[in-house]
DNA sequence: CCAGACGTTGTT
DNA sequence: GTCTGG
DNA sequence: CCAGACGTTGTT
DNA sequence: GTCTGG
C-alpha cells in the first residue's frame, strides 16, 4: 500500500524536471506527507496544472467527510468495479507529484514495532502516482476536491518489506494516463514499476509520526550493531 | 419494496 | 447515486 | 501508513 | 480493540 510519501522538490525545480507550465504556486519541501493532508496533483494534460486535493477519497455518495479517511489507496484490480470508484477511474484519473515513498514492514514478532523503508527512482527524480480524484458537495454546500492513490502487486524491491505498491510513473508515461484511452489501455498502465529502476534503505522512526516532516525522515538508518554481529557470525564465523 | 453497504490494510 | 441482500 | 484517543457528570 | 486524525 502506500500511506506516507515525500515531495522534497520545491516547485520551480519540480517544474524544470517534469516540463511544467511557470506557476505562482509554491510550497516547501515535503518529506512525510500523510492522509487528510493537500497534495500536489495534475488532473488535467491540457494544461498539466497543479492543484492541491485532499487525500482520501470522499465517494459523491458520503454524508461524512470521515468516510475518506480510509479510503486513501483504490486498488488496480478492483478498480474498475468498487462503486466508490469506477466512475472516478473512468473519467476523473490525475497524478499525484512525488520523488519517493514510504513502506512498513511488519515485525515477525507481534507488539513489536514495524521498520519504515523508504523507496525512491535509482535518479533520485521526480515522478508521478497513478490516481484518481472526486468532488464531494458537503452539507453546507462547499465543495471537497480528494483524491486516491491506486496501487498494484508489489515489485521485486518492495516485495522483501510489503506485497503492495503505488502505481509508479515516470515523466516519460505520466500523461499518458490522463488522456482519454480505452479501457484495456488503462489497465495495462497499472503496472508495478520496473525494479532495476528503484532503489530503497531503512529510516529512522521519525517517519512515523505525521509530526516529523523534515530530511530527518528520509535519513538511512545503518543496520544495527547487533544485527551486523549476528549476520556476519552467520555468514562468515571467524577464524 | 426498503435497508444498508459502498473501501483498504493487516491481523486473527 | 447505485447495487446487494432480505 | 502510524499515533493517539477512546466518556460522562458536575464542579471549580 | 477500534476508531479518528494527520
Amino acid at each position: 500500500m502506500c500511506g506516507r510519501f515525500t515531495l522534497s522538490y520545491k516547485s520551480k525545480e519540480l517544474q524544470l524536471e517534469l516540463g511544467l507550465p511557470e506557476s505562482q504556486l509554491d510550497w516547501q519541501p515535503r518529506y512525510n506527507i500523510a492522509p487528510t493532508q493537500p497534495i500536489a496533483s495534475i488532473l488535467r494534460a491540457e494544461t498539466k496544472k497543479i492543484e492541491f486535493l485532499r487525500w482520501g477519497l470522499v465517494p459523491g455518495w458520503a454524508k461524512d467527510i470521515e468516510i475518506g479517511n480510509r479510503l486513501i489507496n483504490a486498488r488496480s484490480e478492483t478498480i474498475m468495479e468498487k462503486p466508490s470508484f469506477r466512475n472516478a477511474f473512468a473519467r476523473r484519473r490525475c497524478l499525484i507529484l512525488a520523488d519517493g515513498f514510504y513502506e512498513w514492514k511488519k515485525a515477525k514478532m507481534k507488539g513489536a514495532p514495524s521498520q519504515p523503508y523508504y523507496f525512491h527512482l535509482e535518479d533520485k527524480k521526480p515522478f508521478a502516482l497513478a490516481g484518481i480524484w472526486e468532488i464531494w458537495h458537503a452539507p453546507d454546500g462547499s465543495e471537497l476536491w480528494s483524491i486516491a492513490i491506486i496501487t498494484c502487486e508489489a515489485n521485486e524491491i518492495l516485495k522483501p518489506v510489503h506485497d503492495r505498491m503505488p502505481v509508479i510513473f515516470d515523466k516519460n508515461q505520466m500523461f499518458n494516463w490522463l488522456e482519454d484511452r480505452p479501457q484495456i489501455e488503462l489497465v495495462e498502465m497499472m503496472q508495478p514499476y520496473n525494479t532495476e529502476k528503484m532503489k530503497s534503505y531503512m529510516v529512522g522512526k521519525a517517519v512515523n509520526s505525521p509530526f516529523n516532516d523534515t530530511p530527518a525522515c528520509i535519513e538511512e538508518k545503518k543496520q544495527s550493531g547487533l544485527l551486523l554481529i549476528k549476520s556476519r557470525s552467520f555468514n562468515a564465523p571467524i577464524v
